[in-house]
Parts: C-alpha cells; structure tokens; sequence
DNA sequence: GTTGACACCTAGGAACGCTATGCCTAGGGT
DNA sequence: ACCCTAGGCATAGCGTTCCTAGGTGTCAAC
C-alpha cells in the first residue's frame, strides 16, 4: 500500500503512544496494527526517523541495556504538537477527498 | 493540503462524474468539491492528466466547439475499473491508518 | 553451519508534485 | 489605448519522498 506523505503521521502516532522505541520497533509495531497494510521497509524508516530528527520533532539516543546496541526515540515537545496537528490535518484531508469521490466510503456500498 | 499519491484517484473521480472535461474544469471541480481544499496548479493537473492517458485510464480529444480550442479528457474501460479499484483501495487506506493513529479521527476527540 | 529474526545504516534511483514560465483569447475596468 | 483578471494549454526543472538494494553485525534454533 502506498502511504505517501504520511509516513510522518504515523511515525508520530507511534512514538507518541508508545514513548520510547527504537526502529526496529516501530517497523513491527506499524505492521502489527495496520494488520499488515503498512510493512514498511528499514530503507523507508530509518530516514524517515533521521528526518523528524533533524525537523526537531523527535530525539533519539542509544540504549545501551539490550544485548544489542539500539536507537531508540521519542517525541519531542514540538513532535507531540506536530503529531496533534498532522492528525486533525489528516481528519481533513479524508473529509475533502471523501467530498471529491463521493460518500460511498464511509457507510460502504451496499 | 498534500494530496501525494492521491491525484489519481482525485481525477478519476472527477472525470468519472462528469463525463468529457477539459484539464481547467477539473481544477475548478476539484476545488469547488473540496470546498477550496484542492485547489491545484495547473503544473500539476496537466502532466497527471498525461500521466493517466500515457497509462491508458483516460483518453483526450480537441474540443473545437468552444471558443478556444480545448482539451477534453474522458475516462477509459481501464479507467472506470481503476476507478472503483482505488476507491475501494482508499476505504482501506483509511482504516489502516485510523488503525495506527487511533480511533479518534471517527468521532472526533470531544 | 546456515537460516531466520533482530537491529542498524546508506547510496542511489525513480516517481511525484509543484514552481515558474511561456503562449494565447476574451472581457472589463480606467 | 492600456492593463488586469479569468479562462485555457503546456513544459522544464527542482526538491522531496519512498523504496530497492546493498552492507554490517548479534543471537538462537535446527
């Protein structure tokens, strides 16, 4: 499935309910609750993750705990406001396309 | 708004309403159906519209009738099917990514 | 001893959306 | 006469984004 210009959105939504992860985490926590539509490769989320960095929206710094070496995450202060923004955007933005296409996707068809 | 990835199924959507269209009408469609959400430049219409007819879903023609001479697009067989397959492809891209960022987006948070 | 899950990282390409620009007509304002 | 706005088409080229494809390494199971 193609998720394009919202990875963010939901890279977000994850650390935000999930505090701190490290990629790895995000990837199988992504899968997991999008019942596998989004199983989004490491070549997609790394940089992802990099580029919230570098916008200030998360912080990340290395977990020394585990038996291996892991990045792990979290949200900023900025980012816990990005992520309340880009979810009302995203209510948005399905109401505008659902004007577009027409209401058949929200009751259904039939 | 950020529309990435979601023109197509915009345009076809338009063109499968109304019929043969010249690329102006479905910007103007576009945006009064969005009530001014899409409002889209012409750089961006035109080579979508191309991009479409080069994949087969729509077809184009001259309309001389009109005062100025205009493009008019109109969807194909293959566009009616890609049609309600990215329709259909968009419900589930909605539950999945109200899947991942919480149920919230439905009801609204209050 | 090799397979698979876990874990990180980057280079590079392809596609996409948009800005900027060009060309043209018609009508209204000044 | 002049300009501006709305209508109308088209392309070049940029910046971003996502993904493919590779590389590094640990650990457990078989």
């Amino acid at each position: 499935m193609d998720i394009r210009g919202h990875i963010d959105l939901l890279l977000l939504s994850v650390l935000h309910d999930r505090g701190a992860v490290h990629g790895y985490a995000v990837i199988t926590a992504l899968r997991d609750r999008s019942k596998g539509a989004f199983d989004l490769p490491e070549g997609t989320i790394y940089p992802a993750l990099q580029r919230l960095e570098r916008a200030g929206l998360v912080g990340s710094r290395w977990d020394d705990s585990a038996p291996r070496r892991r990045r792990v995450y979290e949200l900023t202060e900025d980012g816990r406001r990005a992520c309340a923004d880009k979810k009302t955007e995203w209510r948005g933005f399905v109401v505008s396309v659902q004007a577009v296409i027409g209401p058949m996707a929200v009751g259904g068809p039939a």
